[in-house]
Parts: structure tokens; sequence; C-alpha cells
DNA sequence: ACCGTGATAATCT
DNA sequence: GATTATCACGGTG
């Protein structure tokens, strides 16, 4: 049995960790370990990159659009995945964040594989495939027993040290106007697992 | 650089 | 119900 890939209660991050600013979330996110527990396989990766959007004023955020089904879960209590589709064939990754009613969330795009992934994790609609997120993920809560973040390689109230991180501009969002250009885009620098890495 | 692909939501009838 | 515009991507060349 390997202990790595079983869940341990006291790892788990806790819903007071996505109950914060998006941007603090998004950055605490990276070297977090994901783990998917759907489908009798454990599957799990550490996040090297994510993306913030954030509230009905960001126009790269889906919430922006207003509350439709689709976006019902962003707008919910936070610590719950938001899972989509974009262009017909590929899932999204969402962590929900901040107070509830508040529309905000964390695109996780990027990991590092750890156990059980046979296909490649850079990108956010690869990293789903190979982890077998699909939309019966929307709406799981990411503090219970399917999909779920530990803390990985540091405790889970330790913010991770700033040197680590490099920032830029969100990929795909160049409709967004200004918004478009906000340095909302994290990821561990120099990690060869990220995606389009751009700098 | 190009473009397939189908869900989503708005805008019609 | 039908039509249309849009798209938080990825595979190919």
């Amino acid at each position: 049995m390997n202990c790595n890939i079983l869940r341990r209660d006291g790892l788990v991050l806790s819903r007071s960790f996505y109950d914060r600013p998006t941007l603090d979330v998004a950055r605490d996110l990276l070297g977090r370990r994901l783990v998917c527990a759907g489908g009798g396989t454990q599957r799990a990766g550490r996040i090297v990159e994510a993306e913030a959007y954030i509230g009905p004023e960001d126009l790269a955020c889906h919430a922006s659009r207003g509350r439709t089904p689709r976006t019902e879960v962003m707008f919910g209590p936070p610590g719950y995945a938001y899972v989509y589709i974009v262009y017909g064939m590929h899932h999204c990754l969402n962590a929900v964040t901040e107070r509830e009613g508040f529309p905000a969330a964390v695109l996780i795009r990027a990991l590092e594989p750890e156990a059980g992934l046979d296909s490649r994790t850079d990108g956010p609609g690869r990293l789903c495939r190979a982890l077998a997120i699909d939309r019966s993920f929307n709406g799981a809560d990411l503090t219970g027993p399917r999909l779920f973040v530990e803390a990985g390689d540091r405790p889970a109230s330790t913010p991770i040290a700033e040197e680590l991180v490099a920032s830029g501009s969100r990929v795909g969002v160049g409709y967004a106007g200004e918004w478009a250009d906000k340095p909302w885009r994290f990821w561990l620098k120099g990690n060869r697992w990220v995606s389009r890495l751009k700098r």
C-alpha cells in the first residue's frame, strides 16, 4: 500500500484556507498537493501554476457575465470545485474562494506529477484529463474525500516564500480589456511542468 | 500560425 | 425551439 497517496486528514487544507483574498489563495496553492480519488484510483500532483479570477468586475471571470447555472458554484461558499468545459472538449478545475456571495476562484493550470498520473499535466485541460476530473466534480467539496488539496511541501499555515513565485498576465483572456493585463497568473519559478512558460 | 470542437448563454422566432 | 457569438485549450504544422 502506498501511504504517500492516502488521505491524511491533518494535512488536508481546510475551508478557511480558501476563505481569503483570491490572490493570496492562488499564490499559496503553489507547492500544495492536489489529490483526486475518483474512479477507485488515487492520482496526485504538486500544483505549480494557478490563476486568479476575481469577482463580477473582472471581465475575464465567468461571473462577470452574471449568475448563471454554469457559474453558480462560484457564488457559493469557498472550498468547492468549479469545473466547466471550454472549447467543447476540455475540462478546467477551479477552487472557489472568498466569502459566499462573492464569485471568485483559482484556476489550477499545471501539476508536477506525483502519483498515478500517466499523461501530461501541464495545462488546465490536460491536467483534468490526467486526473479524470469531469463535470461530475463540479461543486465537489475540496475538503471532502473525492478531491482535495494537502498542505504539501510546507505547513498549511505557512505561505509560500515570495522568491519562489513568478507572476504574469493570465492566459487566453485578451478579450478582457484592462483586466487582461493584471498579473494574476502565478507559477513556481523555473519549474519544468509550468505550461506555456513565457519568461 | 491555424483551427476543430461543442457547451453555454443571449437573442431571436 | 432555433440561431448565433463566444470561448480561462490543445494538437498539429
